[in-house]
DNA sequence: GTATTGATCTTCT
DNA sequence: GAAGATCAATACA
């Protein structure tokens, strides 16, 4: 899921772009949130997949995760970059920088360039005002280990857009 | 260019 | 009480 979601096109009412980085999160993975089972705050991971898992970052930001697999397994992709395509000046407004590569290259500045919150905590990815549409065929995928995590580290399950300069990190951190 | 630190919420120990 | 799926501002090289 992780690996097919780069390449596929993210907007939220109309504002977004294309998915250049993924992670993926299982339920056996000591990085993940579902990890020691299910929370009032990761309930919504062992819930229907295709719906939208938000939670508080550091206390500041908002991350925006893609439920997958079955009700009940707690699995879900971290989406950490867009590159805009759409609604660029609201983007630009919303995030007070001027640079493409900053709108919406992190987990926490995606959220905050796409407007998406807590109200959008396990919202269907399906219905508007998300639209989510597939990737065009022959999307290069390059594979390399997860970042900003202390647990698990060494599994490849980071999915970045090859030659996209809009990831959070060009060079994955040795 | 790299390194350090403050912001400040939620969960886990 | 500490740590965390982060970002931005500041200080240095």
């Amino acid at each position: 899921m992780a690996h097919d979601l780069v390449g596929c096109t993210l907007l939220v009412d109309g504002v977004g772009g294309i998915i250049v980085e993924t992670e993926a999160y299982a339920p056996d993975d000591p990085a993940s949130h579902s990890y020691n089972g299910r929370t009032a705050r990761n309930a919504v991971m062992f819930g229907p997949p295709g719906r939208l898992y938000v939670y508080r970052s550091y206390g500041i930001h908002w991350c925006a995760n893609v439920v997958c697999g079955a009700v009940g397994v707690g699995s879900a992709v971290l989406v950490r970059a867009v590159e805009p395509t759409s609604g660029i000046e609201r983007m630009r407004a919303r995030r007070g920088v001027d640079d493409a590569r900053l709108l919406a290259g992190g987990p926490g500045r995606l959220t905050q360039a796409l407007g998406i919150t807590d109200a959008h905590h396990g919202a269907e990815l399906r219905r508007p005002p998300f639209a989510l549409s597939i990737a065009e065929r022959g999307v290069e995928v390059v594979t390399s280990t997860r970042i900003g995590i202390s647990r698990a580290v060494e599994r490849p399950w980071r999915y970045t857009l090859s030659g996209s300069t809009f990831v959070s990190r060009p060079r994955p951190r040795a």
